[in-house]
RNA sequence: CGCGGAGUGGAGCAGUCCGGUAGCUCGUCGGGCUCAUAACCCGAAGGUCGUCAGUUCAAAUCUGGCCUCCGCAA
């Protein structure tokens, strides 16, 4: 088919890779080159850079609203708009132009964690499974009726990174199923329960801020879901310091008060939380390279009784 | 020119301001103690101090350039 694909990050440069084994992408569209970075470097998305490889005309309209581009884009002719991880809201200008329509690849299992960061807050919330969905887009976010879906199984070792990786890959694949499908006419679009919808807002500074009232697990939860960015942090001695890794203590360190390191071992500092204490095992202090608490406990000392916030 | 931190044996750090042949914690290897050990004791190996040039009798330390890594901010 004659495909359009819009993406930006590098999750949906999986989706692009996929498209071009099967099907003639006449072009791409991404979001604009923005400075970024130390030194405020201007950089291109990676989906830009992979589709310039690849020699696939790539467009990044400021507004993808703006009529000339809507004109353009319709001009192209497209049989299927496919969508992953974009990064702007498409008029319905745009969502009428393609004969088989606009198809997005959304990262979790629709209704549920409908938004900009469904493989984090799936992680967060401790869930077991997650998946992608593609469906077909409709005016609000993330609403339209679904088309495929692809369970993917979220392992209490995967990280935002690992489950990241895999569902990117899925995506793609179940993608190219899905346009597959539609060629053959043999896919029906099921509607969204709207009333199961939950939402996945974006990730802020603030969500990675610890709240160690919460268990053990959900602090985990927090760390593994925003491993490696942009990381779960305490203030500590009045600097942030990340932290990526831990497990619950097995001792129960019933005094102290929420946050205080109630003890520094061998394996790493072990913080009083909501119930029990949470064993900090990998970490990052500020301008420092992320390590093993173990051995940032070697040359960085830290001390019982200070308290983390 | 966005702000800032850092590159020192395998790891994490000190030493740099006040130049003078490199230190700490740990790891590794060998030996000892022990029922045993991630514990303890003794010993050993291992470093062009990121890189290039300069100043100097002498540079990890001072000066300039370059490379790499990291935090913040976007």
């Amino acid at each position: 088919m004659r495909v359009i694909f819009m993406g930006t990050p590098d999750f949906a440069v999986y989706s692009l890779k996929a498209l071009i084994t099967q099907h003639e992408v006449i072009a791409v569209v991404s979001q604009p080159d923005k400075p970024k970075g130390r030194g405020k470097k201007v950089v291109s998305t990676p989906v830009k850079e992979y589709a310039l490889e690849q020699g696939i005309p790539v467009y990044q309209p400021e507004k993808a609203r703006d009529p000339e581009f809507v004109a353009l884009l319709q001009g192209l002719q497209p049989d299927v708009i496919a969508v992953t991880a974009f990064g702007q809201i498409l008029p319905e200008d745009i969502l009428n132009i393609p004969k088989y329509g606009c198809i997005n690849v959304h990262g979790s299992l629709l209704p549920k964690y409908r938004g900009a960061a469904p493989m984090q807050w799936s992680i967060i919330d401790g869930e077991a499974v997650t998946g992608i969905t593609t469906m077909f887009m409709a005016k609000g976010m993330d609403t339209g009726d679904m088309l495929l879906k692809a369970e993917v199984p979220i392992h209490p070792d995967d990280n935002f990174a690992s489950v990241h990786e895999k569902m990117a890959e899925a995506g793609g694949n179940l993608l190219l199923e899905t346009l597959a499908a539609l060629q053959a006419g043999t896919v029906t679009r099921v509607p969204q329960d709207h009333e199961a919808a939950t939402y996945a807002p974006m990730i802020t500074k603030e969500t990675g801020h610890i709240d160690w009232s919460k268990s053990a697990k959900e602090i985990i939860n927090l760390m593994r879901g925003l491993d490696p960015t942009p990381g779960a942090y305490a203030m500590y001695e009045g600097e942030p310091l990340k932290l990526f890794k831990g497990e619950k203590a097995n001792e129960e360190y019933a005094q102290g008060k929420m946050g205080e390191i109630v003890d520094v071992i061998k394996k790493g500092v072990v913080v009083k939380c909501g119930d029990g204490a949470v064993t900090i095992t990998e970490l990052q202090a500020r301008g420092k390279k992320r390590m093993s608490a173990d051995a940032y406990l070697r040359g960085n000392a830290m001390n019982k009784g200070v308290l983390l916030q």
